[in-house]
DNA sequence: GACATCTGTAACTGCCGCGATTACAAATGG
DNA sequence: CCATTTGTAATCGCGGCAGTTACAGATGTC
């Protein structure tokens, strides 16, 4: 990470999907939301398409639903989806291989990133899509005001 | 992370100054065996130094040293050293706060992103510069065959 | 003291990734 | 037929980083 803000966006998307279960929301509407260009809102759902996540409805009345129940969905999962690659790690080093320290570093590292990389996802996976709904459900918002 | 090769760069110049105690090496020579240009290594060296886990000694004959015990230098503390900044959480995104998604979500991602970070944090304090240098010692080089 | 050696920084360059935007083909429903 | 909406390519501008040059300041050597 530390990257983009596909990630944010992506639990965002999702977030607002969950919310209308039966509806396709278009990703004009995505987009007022999140507060970006709809083709940006497009590329990313094109990603989650692909990982199973949204399903998408082309043409006039068309738009982006959920096809999974937001209890199922892993916020890790919505990051794999997000960021294929190993996301640490970053650019690959060519360290001098006539120095003892230089031949070896890069498989030392490579361990290194790799474990922090499932922790990282461990803790995205502690978190469903659904558990994030409910953060920002419990939240004091006018409209929370107006049932109380 | 994801993002730069500093982290790599810094446990690279770490591992090479505690293999060598007591005399301080110039930024050229360990530019030599990271492979990159010694003032790139300087900047690193700055920061560790700021963060107390290098001296640096100027004019003839100087270089920088390392000035705490390798095996009492958890991943972690290069980290932070390196990349003070939160390094997750990426760019703020800044939704539509006339939605109620958007005006929570961010406080939920906020969470998410910490805890994220947190994790990382603890995956990398399991190991020192010490276990480091031991992976590289250990591993099968023309050196080790000769002691072989 | 003069000089060579090194660090510490600033300044600049080139590259790469990302978000934003435009544009357009294809699908779909009224 | 036509409005709507997705899917994708192409392009732009910005920002961050590694690389490089340049130079002031510190330090040991002769």
């Amino acid at each position: 990470m530390a990257e983009s803000c596909r990630f944010a966006f992506a639990v965002h998307i999702l977030a607002m999907l969950a919310r209308e279960p039966g509806r396709g929301m278009t990703s004009d509407l995505l987009a007022g939301s999140v507060n970006t260009n709809p083709v940006v809102v497009r590329r990313i759902l094109s990603s989650l398409r692909r990982a199973g996540l949204v399903c998408c409805v082309k043409g006039a009345g068309g738009g982006a639903t959920l096809c999974r129940k937001p209890e199922s969905i892993g916020l890790d999962e919505i990051y794999r989806a997000i960021e294929p690659q190993r996301s640490l790690a970053g650019k690959q080093h060519h360290p001098n291989l006539r120095c003892p320290v230089g031949r070896q570093i890069k498989r030392v590292l490579e361990d290194v990133y790799s474990a922090a990389q499932c922790a990282l996802e461990a803790s995205l996976a502690e978190r469903t899509l659904a558990d994030a709904l409910e953060s920002v459900a419990h939240a004091p918002t006018p409209r929370a005001r107006k049932s109380a």
